[in-house]
DNA sequence: TTGGCAATCTGTAACGTTTCAGTGTATTGA
DNA sequence: TCAATACACTGAAACGTTACAGATTGCCAA
């Protein structure tokens, strides 16, 4: 009997990576005892403690997560799920390292489930909900009603959204105000003397979307300036379908002398379209854009921006999924970042 | 006896997600055969294994992903290991969504693990091969003689490289012809007079700073023009950098009549310094520029570009890795991809 | 008839962890 | 002195899966 334990236990301290068992070899020890030693249980004395500790950060010991997950059903593991197609570009770089940049001082991962134009966007969803892959879900493109949000809601699952839902259910969200965003801008083009206005909106559908819309339609009555229709097109489509349709709207009498977009690369467009009509940048007509890094105003001087910081929406995410997580109220871990004040271009520093 | 193991099963049965026993108890099987029934293993009667196949599309078994890592060591998981404040945008997305669009239709999921600027590159290899987290990995950044990729063979993990070594060791990579896009670079300008010519490397110690390097260098001597020094900053370099940089540049007696940029954001910066130093793209100096999305015309004209499709390269290295995975030869999974034609702007077709 | 063999199927153990229900020993209160 | 109790620790079982080593059956050759 003796023997046979000791045997085991060589057996398992000969291999490669140490586990409980290596560990509980080692100090002497049940293998129960150095689990909850580990864990900084009551009821283990404060030297065992100590020295079980000091042991497993000697021989660099790290819990086997399948052993963990098969036992306690705990994953370790956020999923941030992506839509493949649709979503801008670097825009998803970002807050995947906001995610990365809290998850990394934690045990947690950081899976991405992605899902593409043919997908019903619940399927991601479900797979996740009904495969326990993931103990906290963030998801973007939000909708006032989102099935998603309901969904997670219902089965427990811990979630946050990038952007708000209107449902009258309380979860974790981080949204930039683009009620603000529109507000400032249609003021500031206003300030400058436009009064005609387009807006290139977020795709409609989205929560954002009637931020945006109703943001432009206050301050518009607010400065008294007028609306011309832009609403064929928004920003999820194409460069080029953006640009003919902006210089289509700008080949017209009642053109419009100022835009609001929503995104930068959008903009780029809205630019190539104004000229491609003939028209100028800063005398014709201005632009405010939102975007996420600073290179709009490489593009064009004129440009005026609103910077959105998608790397903090990225932490913030993380950081309220795991507050969820870890017991905090859902309604407690809602942030409405303040869109900061419109900005023109300055002369940089020059070395 | 016998009803112990109808109670057992029957409150397995009422559980919320299906497992083997669940299956062995619907069809009457024992868990064995059904888990090898599943595998379509040749000693299980076709019949059986209609049944059993049949049953668990039926109640939409999935095999409990812990348990399978926890027996066979086998993760499921392809490891994507970036580092998150140099890697430049919109490059990580496309290759996100690459590797996803592979990874989907397979059991794997992708895992994110991103290191940072005051991290060892190699600290997140050592952690996936020590903890066997992941049953592949993809690196970017590669270099000649790259730590990691040594790393990775000597401990057995498989892996692809964004980028190639060349160390004598074989192992999947996915590239770009870097030395080609130079080349044709360098003769593009060429041919339109330009004879004077600045390079805006990648950062140095990368694997395609050198190809390009050579490129850069081989297609000058081939065309008889000289190389204006412009080694002080490469894509790496903050935007504010590369501007200044060039305007400096750009101001000097012996100015260069040409670029070639090897990223579209270090493009915006340089096009910026040239306007800054009062001289006119197109009329006083050309660009040729590498790009990953279709967004440079729409910045200057003048600007000529070559593409580089990273999502391309994402779903290249997710199928190496998964080949290599799968038992393919290391050596048969390495792809150079040939770089286009120089583009200039052509005007769209509008609508 | 019998031994052998192929074809199917099955129970048990193990992966590493945590939880449950203890066990043994010293200390306390009366 | 004895029971009660707090303290420190422990073995066994379970999570879901697969691999190993059988078990049962029917069939065929000798």
């Amino acid at each position: 009997m003796d023997r046979q334990r000791t045997d085991k236990n060589e057996e398992t301290a000969a291999q490669g990576r140490p586990t409980l068992k290596t560990l509980a070899f080692m100090t002497g020890l049940g293998v129960t005892t150095v689990s909850r030693a580990l864990k900084d249980a009551p009821e283990i004395g404060a030297e065992t403690r100590r020295r079980v500790q000091l042991v497993a950060k000697q021989i660099g010991y790290r819990p086997n997560r399948a052993g963990v997950r098969l036992r306690t059903g705990r994953t370790n593991v956020i999923s941030l799920v992506l839509n493949t197609d649709r979503e801008i570009m670097s825009f998803v770089s970002d807050i995947i390292y906001g995610v990365s940049e809290v998850l990394a001082e934690t045990p947690y991962h950081l899976i991405v489930t992605p899902y593409s134009r043919s997908q019903d966007p619940m399927e991601p969803i479900r797979y996740l909900v009904e495969t326990g892959s993931a103990d906290g879900v963030i998801i973007s493109r939000t909708q006032p009603n989102d099935p998603r949000a309901r969904y997670m809601l219902e089965h427990g699952m811990p979630f946050a959204t990038h952007g708000r839902t209107d449902m009258g259910l309380v979860h974790p969200y981080h949204d930039f105000d683009n009620h603000v965003f529109a507000m400032e801008a249609v003021r500031r083009l206003a300030s400058m003397g436009r009064r005609k206005l387009a807006l290139l909106s977020p795709p409609p559908g989205l929560t954002y979307y009637g931020h945006t819309l109703n943001g432009f339609a206050d301050a518009l009555s607010e400065v008294g300036a007028s609306e011309i229709p832009f609403n064929a097109v928004s920003i999820d489509h194409s460069i080029e379908q953006i640009r003919s349709r902006t210089a289509q709207v700008m080949r017209r009498e009642n053109r419009p002398d100022g835009f609001v977009s929503s995104a930068a690369a959008a903009t780029l467009a809205i630019v190539a379209g104004i000229e491609d009509a003939g028209l100028k940048l800063g005398r014709d007509v201005d632009v405010v854009s939102k975007q996420s890094s600073d290179l709009l105003h490489l593009f064009r001087r004129e440009l005026l921006v609103v910077n959105e910081n998608f790397r903090l929406a990225g932490s913030d995410l993380a950081r309220s999924v795991l507050g969820w997580i870890g017991g905090a109220a859902p309604g407690s871990l809602q942030r409405l970042v303040a869109a900061s004040d419109v900005q023109a271009f300055s002369q940089p520093v020059l070395v």
